[in-house]
DNA sequence: CAGAGTGCTGAGTCCGGGTT
DNA sequence: AACCCGGACTCAGCACTCTG
């Protein structure tokens, strides 16, 4: 491999090159001004450079064209193929193939999508990319950041809300609200009335240690206050106590349709207008030139749309 | 008269010296 | 070593002049 001399590299203004291809494409100062989008001084300045620095005219007037010298004729085909190689150089980019990869992701999911999504999407990925290996982590709004600050995973899927200035994200679906009960532990039958969802007792999945957790703010904002006994951070225990007692669980509706009936419950739509709860894909900016976790990215949203086309709770 | 070249200016960047 | 500051430098644009 050949030496690069950086030193002479730095101080030749490479653009100088540019503008030398544009004028010998052109042949004239204004065009190939128009053509870097400057101002025609400007190139005749750029012009001023080169010809001190290569110590030939390069470009003489003659009439209403400027004819390259031979000199310039004779650097022509050599300034063409830097450039040329250094669009190359810059379009590259790594490719990523699935079927030969190895490689272990770290994912953080939301407590719903660990069951929800991640089973689906693992046995996607055996399929598709044998040598991937995938670490699930739970990921919540609480410590989101912090796994992904500390690179302890690759990318978050979830309800998180907020993001920071150095996450991106993407919406991968809105969750609406239902809720479940036992119809022979309550005194009414689906769909249920907006008198009989605000005063029955309520369970919740919550995070946060509070009663409400995360959907508080969506019941205030609709003018609601629920009865909530119950809250915990995970939706089989919130199911497995609704099978018991006379209690409604509200939950995110994939949630209640997949696993209600498993416990004995029947799914019915909240009786009032909520807003939806966007879940995201979450990822740091830095991670977002690598080809992987943009074809990561994709299977998730693969995954997802054919787990739940249509993810709509009648009203 | 159209287009190239020049002088000047402002914005942005670099760099070296002083200070903490 | 890190930070700040002021002077030097670079680049592009405006206004104008020059030239074929």
């Amino acid at each position: 491999m050949t030496t690069i001399d950086h030193f002479n590299l730095r101080n030749f203004d490479l653009n100088l090159l540019i503008a030398f291809d544009a004028m010998m494409e052109e042949l004239n100062v204004t065009r190939a001004a128009a053509r870097l989008k400057i101002q025609q001084p400007a190139m005749s300045h750029s012009l001023k450079t080169l010809r001190m620095l290569f110590d030939d005219e390069l470009f003489v007037r003659v009439g209403q064209t400027m004819k390259p010298t031979s000199r310039a004729r004779s650097l022509a085909s050599r300034v063409r193929a830097v450039l040329q190689k250094a669009e190359d150089a810059l379009a590259f980019s790594e490719q990523f193939s699935p079927l030969t990869e190895q490689r272990t992701f770290r994912l953080g999911f939301s407590s719903e999508l660990e069951v929800h999504l991640l089973p689906e999407l693992m046995a996607h990925l055996r399929v598709v990319a044998p040598g991937v290996r995938l670490v699930a982590r739970h990921a919540e709004r609480q410590n989101l950041h912090a796994l992904l600050n500390s690179g302890d995973i690759d990318l978050a899927i979830g309800c998180f809300g907020e993001q920071a200035q150095w996450q991106r994200s993407e919406i991968l679906f809105e969750e609406q609200l239902a809720c479940c009960f036992n119809p022979a532990l309550m005194p009414f039958t689906s769909p249920i009335g907006q008198q009989d969802y605000l005063t029955q007792p309520h369970a919740l999945m919550s995070f946060t240690g509070s009663l409400m957790g995360c959907v508080e703010n969506a019941f205030n904002r609709a003018g609601a206050s629920l009865n909530a006994v119950f809250s915990a951070p995970n939706f089989l225990a919130l199911l497995s106590f609704a099978q018991h007692s006379p209690v409604l669980v509200t939950l995110p509706s994939r949630i209640a349709r997949r696993y209600g009936k498993l416990f004995g419950l029947v799914l019915c739509p909240v009786p009032l207008q909520l807003e939806v709860f966007p879940n995201s894909i979450v990822w740091p900016v830095n991670a977002d030139s690598d080809p992987a976790l943009e074809w990561l990215r994709e299977q998730i949203r693969d995954v997802n749309q054919r787990i739940e086309p249509a993810d709509v709770v009648a009203h």
